[in-house]
DNA sequence: AGCGTGACTGATAATCATTGTCAATAAGGA
DNA sequence: TCCTTATTGACAATGATTATCAGTCACGCT
């Protein structure tokens, strides 16, 4: 009977996420922090490990390794990014048809529950005018 | 005029790189011991990463956020995997027409210098036996 | 074949992201 | 308000990867 708990430092991490970017947790951490909040960094991973979890959260795994997170639409399912290698600012793509493509492929080779990551990455206008500038 | 050198370690590290699965940079390692080799851990770190960089190797990064390496098919430039999340063993696929779509998109978008990341995974049949046996 | 130089190696320390620990705190139902 | 216990935060611990650095050896040159 052990619901889970609306706590200050989880309603701080809720608003922080609501934005564009994928960020780590590090990074969200010290964002909240700037912004005057005092949650620790454990939390901040937990938060997001849960909420990603329940699916409330995307989270990808970055080329580096980090895990990077960004809130995302409500109800939505299943979606891909592109996303900016520098800010990490990303927009959500459309796949057509790749999810029963993943399918075929998979009983093809009889692999069983399948998952699949598809990511887009590259330099997004603003970033690429600042290195240029 | 400094060229890279055939050290008894790198071939050693080809040599096993010779299979169809993907493994981190430990478990190659721990490979090589348990055939005799006395190969360092940072020996192998670094030859795979410069053999991920010439392109001679296959790099991925897993959920878990290692990287995960596997000698690739000479002279493929470009190409995804489906990859059993249990044992590493992989199988190459062709995804048709994803190369152009990425570029679409991308410029859609404004992002330049795209790249990009497809992955599937499941549970091979042999690992799925395994888990049933 | 013998030399010399600098790329390569391996043991180990250092780094970085992430997770575990545990006493103190505070949600939220009774 | 009181109690139970989920949650927090400072810090230690872990695990993967990278940096250090003295010793080694590949290989072009003589």
């Amino acid at each position: 009977m052990t619901a889970t708990r609306m706590t200050r430092q989880r309603r701080e991490i809720l608003d922080a996420l609501d934005t564009r970017d994928f960020r780590s947790a590090q990074s969200w951490h010290e964002h909240l922090r700037s912004e005057g909040s005092t949650v620790g960094l454990a939390t901040v991973y937990r938060a997001l490990t849960a909420l990603a979890d329940a699916g409330e959260v995307d989270s990808v795994v970055s080329e580096s390794g980090e895990t990077l997170y960004r809130r995302c639409e409500a109800g939505e399912e299943h979606h891909h990014h592109l996303r900016c290698r520098v800010c990490g600012r990303a927009v959500e793509i459309d796949v057509p048809s790749f999810e029963s493509y993943a399918a075929a492929i998979a009983t093809e080779h009889g692999y069983a529950e399948i998952s699949h990551t598809i990511e887009l990455t590259g330099v997004c206008p603003a970033c690429a005018a600042r290195d240029r500038g």
